[in-house]
DNA sequence: GATGAATGAGGATTCATTCAT
DNA sequence: AATGAATGAATCCTCATTCAT
């Protein structure tokens, strides 16, 4: 058997890796980060215990590099879509789909992150990058509401981020029995079309 | 000798068990319920390990008591205020600002509930009870828009309840750098005032 | 209400480790000692915990007692039978009629005693007390088999020792199933009878 | 470098399990089962706690596979002896070598045993099991005076059964003060041996 | 005599992490 | 790269015992 290339071990690096992530993940998200143990995981993915140790220095990093990685991920899409258009009412309308979807068809992280978010002992590294997240989209939002001409854009902004967080956190909580998509829409008619 | 009476005896567990719930809520609350050990509680409570298992079933029951404690007297709260008057604009501004004034009053709490809800491995015993208590918010709050006219009023409800609860949670991040008075009024406004 | 007299002092005293007693010999026959909790004992007795330690140094001290009462009960029981026949062979009989009175009518002692007999743990202190009750039986029974004239009293006398145990020891365990009745009158046929 | 092989990882967990286990059947056997701790079993057996848990589901667990695996080993010398001969005199005379042979070689397990069948705490998952074997014996014994020609084949067996468990008692307790060889044969004399 | 709140040492169990191969 | 045996600190929980009243 020909040794294998650099480029054969790092394809199966990834692929490792993207197994062991996408199995701590759905572990993490259902069950909780602290419920979830190392065993568990390595079960799932179908390695063993040492190889997650290869890949990530310890549960906490494992947990980060997952939350990393869907940021970015949100980060272009959310990019990605507000090139699409200049119209700040289609731009809401985007941003509003998009968190929908993000929710929508990553559930798992977003459960995870939001309980993670209220306990203050793991996360604490990250926040910074969370935070700046945070904020890079609201500034977004309120240059939004400005350009729409609303009287009190920051409010408008805030305003806007709640309820689109809340309908978030409803459907989070209780799945399919929320009427995610006739929300989204009364949302859109609320806050992105002109009068 | 005489030995203690029955009523002192209560007097001294109901001490007991309030500094410990106490403490327990505190620590919950700040590092989420399963980085919270029993000895931490019972460090931050004054009292020895053993005592909490006194009063105590098990941690859980521990968490279970701090919870349904605070659902009741959330209750009386939301009840005595619903009777103050029949206005169903009042009404939605004091649901409103009772829920402002209990996230606000009982923040630990609050990022407990709100990171255990998200977890699924702790609180299963108790979400029927939750679940009771959200849906009777919801109904009030349906009824209230029902009265007021609105041409969608069960959207409207969830749509006001998306609303505060992402208020609600924003605020929880972020603390005080949250402008909650002025995002509670523009709410009033937004909702609760008869055009 | 005049105040109690020495006597009635006593009697009180007497009651209460009476019932401490039974209750929990009750328990530890029935769960074993160290399953058995002095809460459980208060419990089922009806009294305190502070109350037993009134009248027992240490968990352990109770069941010496319970223990050394029985032992001494046994030996009053012993000899008044004994002294009713002059006739080896009665005397065997009502050896072996009491044994199994005595196992029947206090089945729970006899298998706590059992139990602990085989764990070097607990009745260290009172092993030298059971040793010599012991010792005793068996020279009864050496000296009856002698009287009858057996071959080899001491072999004889430990056969049927053993015999005896053994059935006590099928008894204990499969409880009315065994055939104890019938089983007596075998061993008094082979053992007890003049041929 | 390639990990270990299956064997070898086999090989490991064999002799792992098997220093625990025999460590954890002495003292179990020496001071009882409730008073040997998990810790004291990691002593002895020269490993860490954790590493019993890696093995045996808890401490119970432990308890039940050392019994049943004492069983088996029971039954295959049982069955082996019983094959040698089908002479019923020397059967009953084998059983009663093996049983004897069986507790001198294996004092600890033997007192376990005994201990914890008056205990009612442990075991009752396996009572079952331990039920079984001893019906098997019964019969195998009822069968044996049967075909000697008893004229109280079910008695005799049972007397047979209760003198050699009672001997076997007495053994345990008092050790190699009693003349467990002599006693033996003397058993043999009287029920093994055409008249 | 009687009570039960309070203690704390000890026990079973879990699990992140290490390491030899 | 990959394995899983091994560790041990930390956790939940139990319970005999003490003590103020």
């Amino acid at each position: 058997m020909a040794p294998k290339t650099k480029e054969q071990f790092e394809e199966i690096r990834q692929q490792s890796m993207d197994v062991i992530m996408q199995s701590a993940l759905e572990l993490f998200g259902h069950n909780g980060y602290h419920s979830t143990s190392i065993s568990k995981i390595a079960q799932e993915a179908g390695v063993s215990k040492g190889l997650i140790y290869n890949y990530f220095e310890s549960k906490e990093d494992l947990l980060k590099r997952i939350i990393l990685e869907a940021i970015e991920t949100g980060e272009h899409i959310m990019e990605e879509a507000m090139s699409q258009s200049d119209d700040p009412f289609e731009q809401l309308k985007s941003l509003l789909e998009i968190s929908v979807e993000m929710v929508r068809s990553n559930l798992h992280y977003w459960k995870l992150v939001t309980s993670l978010a209220f306990q203050g002992d793991v996360l604490t590294s990250i926040e910074d990058v969370l935070a700046e997240k945070n904020k890079i989209v609201m500034e977004l939002g309120i240059g939004l509401f400005t350009k729409i001409g609303a009287k009190e854009p920051l409010k408008e902004a805030l305003l806007f981020g709640a309820t689109v967080d809340g309908m978030m956190l409803h459907y989070m909580h209780v799945g399919e029995e929320y009427p995610l998509e006739e929300m989204k829409n009364y949302t859109i008619e609320k806050f992105c079309t002109p009068r």
